[in-house]
Formats: structure tokens, sequence, C-alpha cells
DNA sequence: TAGAGTTGGAATACACCATTCCGCTTAGCA
DNA sequence: TGCTAAGCGGAATGGTGTATTCCAACTCTA
């Protein structure tokens, strides 16, 4: 009601500090070992207790909620760069690759772009997103350069099949690429025979990214 | 010392039956949730306690050693099959449509063949399965129907890709077919760009596959 | 220097699981 | 049918892992 009117008395310098390196730790861990990494591994990266996480942060939901909002509003920032992309299929393989590349560095960001560990995309960015891709797959189709059957929901699978090669090597962290690259000219490759099963539908894939029941009303 | 030298007593007939529900039990639920599935998970689905389940097997270790050593097998015998084929992209094809469809029905095969939640593959097997791919990717290159830069220890990764598609939809349990088929023809893509980035090595290709240390001596 | 803000990290509270234990049940023999 | 050891269920045990709480001690800042 009234505590955010005028802050009583500004933050001590060092807990501002402190603040900020338990930001930093966390993002690197977090990116470093997905979200499943625990608090105590955030707090000695930080250098400090866990203790002083539970000072600037109410729960560890609420600090990946906090980080990563921010980096998911990235995602619809690649999605809308290449949109601007006016070759159809470049449009396409630039969202792929920026996005891995993104994703690629922060195991935390593939997490909750799958819809693991409990977290997930929220509503308003998982409809833009399924808004541009399908926009990306429309276009390229109408301009004939996408192999017939392929559609917009097979941008979920391809994530999540990197998903399991970030980080395999701690030599070759660009190994990704290498598949990314197969999977696109998978989808490019216009001759090619027909696909073997067919795509999942809209409706799926929105689910695989948003985490609980938030169908129907607020959070 | 003397006790196996005669069965002192032949086993109860009702200890038999059980015996054989937990065999049946402990796949089906292995191969539906993965080695990670707990030994209550199985006692119950076999229809007894976990005390019956360590009336049978020593530990949860022992049981998928026994389970899975017929399984793992069956590897080599479609890499046997495939190696018999003929024309050279088939049998690359062959290989990974078959053992694909193995795993897709069994998940805990998948995580011993991907090295996983510390099981793996023995070294008797994994060498006969590295001979066996080296032949058939050396053979392809050869007849000229694999893309430039494509290498045997490409297989791991796309296995691995694979385990993450397997399951993602009850509806459509085939879906991994389409990436399959997507990362295939992108092997096939003989005129294709070169790819991004460097296979991995055979060493490497070897540890993931074996789960500690067994490089030197016995197991 | 007082004392409120801040801290580290031990303690708490759970949850999850492999494994053990033990009193009860039952098959199978006499 | 009665006896008894094999077999059984499942509660108890022990260990691990981790979010969250608590508080005595410390340190800025006025």
């Amino acid at each position: 009601m009234s505590t955010d009117q005028q802050p009583v008395r500004a933050k001590r310098k060092d807990a501002a500090v402190n603040g900020e390196r338990l930001v930093q730790a966390a993002r690197d861990v977090f990116a470093r070992r997905g979200l499943s990494a625990t608090l105590e591994d955030i707090a000695r990266q930080a250098g400090v207790g866990v203790g002083t996480v539970y000072r600037n942060f109410a729960s560890k939901r609420e600090i990946v909620e906090t980080l990563y909002s921010a980096a998911l509003d990235s995602v619809l920032t690649d999605m809308r760069s290449a949109l601007k992309i006016d070759d159809p299929w470049l449009a396409i393989a630039t969202f792929f690759e920026t996005t891995a590349t993104h994703q690629a560095r922060d195991r935390g960001l593939c997490e909750l772009f799958l819809g693991r560990e409990g977290f997930g995309l929220n509503e308003r960015i998982a409809d833009e997103l399924i808004d541009g891709l399908s926009a990306l797959f429309t276009r390229a189709h109408a301009a004939g350069v996408l192999r017939a059957g392929v559609g917009f929901t097979d941008a979920w699978p391809i994530f999540a099949m990197l998903y399991g090669i970030y980080g395999v090597s701690d030599e070759q962290p660009e190994l990704w690429r290498r598949y990314l690259q197969l999977m696109l000219d998978g989808l490019r490759a216009v001759d090619g025979p027909p696909l073997p099963a067919p795509a999942l539908d809209e409706a799926w894939f929105r689910a695989a990214m948003i985490p609980k029941s938030a169908a129907a009303k607020a959070e």
C-alpha cells in the first residue's frame, strides 16, 4: 500500500554490490548448468551465503523469472529481425541460427523455451512467437523454398533436438551448428521424399512451451 | 563353494511366477520411464512388494544389467543386418531406422546406448559398433553417396537428438521418423554446403557410450 | 560509536529412493 | 490336515539432495 511510495532509506552500498554479484552469478550458473542448478551453487559463485540470496529474492522461482524476463523478450527480438529479412529462406535459417546461438550459450534459456523444469514461456511470448513462425513458414512455402509438409510446429522438435547437443563437448561448443545445418538442409530439400510422419499440431506446440494450465485465465 | 552343486530344493511355483512378472514389469517400466524409474514403480506394476524385487535381484544395477544384456546384443544384430545390405546408402539408412525403432520403444535402451544414468555399453559392444559404423560410412563415402565431411561419429549426436523426441507426443509415437528423415536427407545431400563444425573424434565417441573408466583393463 | 541493515552458513523441513528387516502368509510335503 | 521354511508385503532405515528459515555475528552509515 505505501511501502514503495518513497524508499524509506537507501540500500546499503555493500548490499547493492552483493545484489549485483548475485544476479551475475545466477546468470552464469543457470546458463552453464540449467535451471536445476542449486541456490547454493549460485551463492558460492557469487561469494556470498545462501541467506543473502533470500535477502534479494523471495524464492528460486522469482530469481528465474526476474533473470529471464529480458532473455525471453530477446527471442521475440530475434523473431522480429528475422521477419525483416527479405529472402524467405534466409529469414527462417537466420531465426533458427540466432535463436540457437542464444540457447547454446544459456542452458536455462533452453529449458524455459522448451517448457522444462516447471518453467516455460508466458502466453504473450508464445503467441507472438507462433505468429512469427507461422508467417515465416507461410512466406517460405509461398516462395517455394520449403519442403512440402514442413510447418512451423517443426520448430519445437528441432530446438528440442539441439538441446541434446549443446554442451556435449567442451572442446567443440559449436558442434550444434553441424546438426542444425543438417536439419535446415532437410527442411529446404524441396524435392526430398515426403516426410514419414505428420507435424505436430498448433495446440500441441503451444502447450509444449507453456508450463501448467494457463490457457483460460491469468497466471 | 557348494551351494550351486545341486539345487537344494526347487523354487516354489508361486515364486517363479512372481519372478516372471517382475521381469516383465521391469521391462515395461524401464521402457516407458527410463532407467531412473524406481523399484517401487516396478514392484507396483508387477503387483508385488519391493521386498520381492530383492528376492530376485541383488540391486537395481543388477536388474538393469540382466534385462538389457540381450537388448544390447540386438544393437549388434541390427548392425550386422545393415552390413549385409548391398546398397551403401540403404545400409546406413536402415541401420539408423531399425536402431531408432528399438530405441523409440524403450527409453531405458536409449539411455544405456547414450551412456546416461550411470549405465552404458560395454567395450565389446562399443568396439563392434564402432567397427560396423566405420565400415558403413567408409563404404558409402567410397560410393559417393554421402555428404563430404560426414563421419560415423555423427551417429551418436543423431541418436542423442532423437532421444529428445521419443515420447514427446503420445498421439504420434512415430514423430521421430520425421526428424530422422530430415537428418538422413541432410547426410545424403552430396552437393550440400560444407558442414559448419567438425565431427567429433573417435575417442570422444567411444567415451560417450561407455560409462566410467573402462579404457584400460577389465570392467 | 550506536544500532539498523546485512551477512554466512548451520539448521530445518521435505522429498525422493535404494535397500533392509521382520512378522505374517502360504505352497508343498508328509 | 498340519507343519514349516520359502516367500511375501511394505514399513522402516539410511542417505542424499535441496529449497527455505533463522539468528548470532558483523559492518556500514549517520
